[in-house]
Order: C-alpha cells, then structure tokens, then sequence
DNA sequence: CGCCTATTTGAACCGGGTCAAGCATTGTGG
DNA sequence: CCACAATGCTTGACCCGGTTCAAATAGGCG
C-alpha cells in the first residue's frame, strides 16, 4: 500500500474503473484531482444519512455496504474488492445516502468529487452509456436477489450468500472465500439469524459441499451449491 | 381510445416520457417510427424469457410487471399507468428478460425499437443523464423494498403493499385504489399468501384504516399505513 | 338464475427465530 | 508467553408467526 496518493498511470490494478473507461482527458483530470484515504478494518467510509458528494474507487482492500432498516436489521447490500466502484447513488442523486461502507480489511481509497465526476459523464457519451449499463447490470441483480431472499427457506438463502461472498472473494482455484465474515455478517447477506447459518454450514460441512475450520470457508461442490440456490 | 397510432404531438398524456424528456428531432422521429399495440386485459405485452428490443410507453391502460422466482412463486415488481416507461432493462442488455408484461385492464401502448432509442440516447447527452437518473431512483426504490420484504412481518408487509398500489393507483382524494387486483396479486406485491392479504384487510377494516368493499379498497387513514410500514 | 371462482375465516402444522448453555477462539494485560 | 476475560460459534429446546389445508360464504359472469 503506497504511503501516498497513487498514480493512475502506474497503477497496477488494471481492473479499476478509472483505468478501463475513462478516456485521456478524464484520466489525466481525474489523475490530478483525486484524494487519498486509507481507513483500519470495521471503521467506516460514509456513514448512512450524510449527502454524498464523491465517489469511491477501491485502490487495495474489501469494503462492505450496509442499510439500517425496520427495527434496527442490518442487510448488506453489497461487497466490493479491488478497483470496485461505490457511490453511485450519490452520483445522479441529492439525497441522502441510504447506506454505510466499511471497511472489511486496512483499505486505501481513491476519491472522487461528484461534480468532476458528472462533468467527465457529460462531455464522455460512452462512459455514461458504460455508467447506465453497470447500474442496470447491478440493478437486475437486486431484483434476482430480492426475488431469493423473499421466497427461499433459510437453507437455500445460506447456499445463495455463499455464492454472494464467493462471486466477490472466492478463489476460483481453491474455492476458498478470501475474506473475514463473522456469521453475523453471512446473516446480514442471507437475511437470516447467526444462528441459522451456523446450523446451514454445519449441515453443507457434513454434506461435503464445503469445509468449515473457523472464519475459512471453503466451497468444495460449487454446482450443488448453484443447484440449491436454484441457479 | 384511438384505433390508430396517435400522434405525439397532439397526445394527451401529458406525463409520457416522450412527451417530457425528448428533444424537437427526437420527438419527431419517434412520432414517425413508433408502433401502436393494444391488448386485452389479463393478456401479456411480453413474456419472460425472450430477447426484449422495444420499449413500451402505456398510452392508456395498467400494467404490472411480474417476475418468476423458485418453485414458479411469481412476485409483482412493479406496477405501471399511462404515460409509464416500461422495458428498460431490455435498453442496454442483450440478456434475456427475467419479467413479463401483462394488461390489468384492456390497454394501448406506444411501441419504440430498442435500437432507435438507443441512437436518441447517445445524441442527446441531457436525456441519457436524466435516464441514468431515473433507473438509478428505481434501483433505490427495490433496495427499499428489498429491505422492506425481508425484515417485515406480514401485516407490515401488507401495509406496505397498500401504499404501493396507491403510488400508481390511489386517487390522491378518495384514497381509492383505482385498479382490480386479486388477494392473489395483493400477496404477489407484498410476498405472503392470498389468506394473509384477506386477513390483514379485515383487520384494517376493522380498525378504521381502510374500508374493504369486494375488489374495491379505499385507504381512509393513509398516515395510519405509513406509520405501521415505517415511513 | 345458477355455476364457477374468489374471498373469508378457522384449525392444524411447521419452519425458523429466540433463548440458553457449553465450547472455541481471539485479544489483552501481567 | 501464558492466563484469563471477552467475544464469537455451535447446538439443542422451545415457542410463535405464518403457511397450508379445509370449509363456508360471497361475488362475478354467462
């Protein structure tokens, strides 16, 4: 992790959205303007409630975004590795975010500001044409999701959060989900108690479709989980 | 109703997206190429499963939008009156449409290709901006309703449900529901069983909320519905 | 008017949330 | 580096809300 404000040109993560959609001039604007911030594991980037006006870029680390709803439940909405890109609803909207990000590891940021970032759209026809097809993408996937968790049984909404966790920080090699979860948190995904998840990984673990030694997680039978999951 | 293509400019729908949002060369071209289809109630615009290239702007009628999930339990996305903007996830995705389309009440619909709204779009930078918008406030709206759903209980969830089909629907006045919808439909919106919906109204009823007359639902106490689904 | 379908209401059952106890793991300070 | 406290995880028992099933009633349509 740089001690400073990295450098578009030399950045090494190639699949940042800075790096793969922006043209010439908005790299360079963007190169210049950006800020830096470097948050510790479980500390917040933007907290429920504030205006957002600036957008987030993952330069190294995990974060995780979080909504507060009837009663105080927590859901996660959503995860996020490297060069992943959150704010977006603060992009086009003046209200107030609906959501918080943490922090799931020491991370390090690139920050936007919401109006460089709009005037890049506008003078930029195939970035916003590339900025509505990545919000629709991410909007059918709430609605499969939504559609899951309101007509699955607790046993089908655990399989499905391990295919949540494993399409962001699954080693596609090994199957293991490369990131620290408490079953709090995987309760969070599947919309469930911490509880019910324990029982779910114990029943998977003793079926052989993963192995379970502490926080590691392992998916060994990918396809009976898809299978469960209805996928 | 016209038997024919209406014409833009002399359209009454005052609302339609065409209407509003286009420029003079859009909105001529559209006038000219747009087609004009009219269906019977209970009928589908389009079905689940194919490769949408049109949209659909409801020039007289109701609709809803349905979705089929595991063990074919249907959920109703959304619902949709005149001068509504339906198919938008068909505009940027060549993927196969996860809804159907069905009249609630015999309807009309203008019809424009996928690929002729698509060229509007990139011509005109100020109508793409206020689409990203616009996908991006309903892309909030299912994030709600995907907390909504999964963290209520059921007479929550039928509240909510009530306030839904008001959006669209209610006479801002009366507090009438202007719209047929089944027990089953109502449990369809709010994700629960047809008995639930049935006995969730009748205590409304009874408590003075709403009045329940066969198909026909009038809120009364719209505060009294906000206050039990949290708004 | 009569058939068919939708709605209402009650009863029974079951999945999953809550509670509690014991165990494992992690973190902290001596 | 170990001890112990604190936190998190597992598992079982219990209980409640909500689904399912059933039967009676109302409403819509030919």
């Amino acid at each position: 992790m740089p001690l400073n404000n990295p450098n578009c040109y030399t950045c090494q993560n190639k699949d940042c959205t800075i790096q793969k959609k922006f043209n010439q001039k908005g790299l360079k604007v963007i190169n210049e303007k950006k800020h830096f911030v470097k948050v510790k594991r479980k500390q917040s980037i933007a907290l429920e409630g504030i205006l957002l006006n600036e957008l987030y870029f993952i330069y190294e680390g995990k974060a995780k975004v979080v909504s507060t709803g009837l009663y105080g439940k927590q859901q996660i909405q959503r995860l996020a590795k490297n060069g992943e890109f959150l704010g977006y609803k603060g992009l086009v909207q003046n209200k107030v975010l609906p959501v918080s990000i943490y922090a799931l590891e020491d991370s390090s940021f690139c920050v936007v500001e919401r109006d460089l970032y709009l005037s890049l759209l506008k003078e930029d026809p195939d970035l916003m044409l590339d900025t509505l097809i990545f919000i629709v993408e991410q909007f059918t996937d709430v609605e499969q999701r939504m559609k899951d968790l309101t007509m699955m049984n607790v046993r089908e909404k655990v399989a499905e959060a391990l295919l949540f966790i494993y399409k962001t920080f699954g080693n596609k090699k090994t199957g293991e989900l490369e990131v620290i979860l408490s079953r709090k948190e995987i309760a969070e995904i599947a919309m469930t108690t911490k509880e019910q998840v324990s029982k779910s990984l114990s029943e998977y673990h003793d079926e052989g479709k993963i192995t379970v030694a502490g926080k590691k997680i392992i998916i060994k039978k990918l396809e009976a989980l898809n299978k469960i999951a209805g996928k």
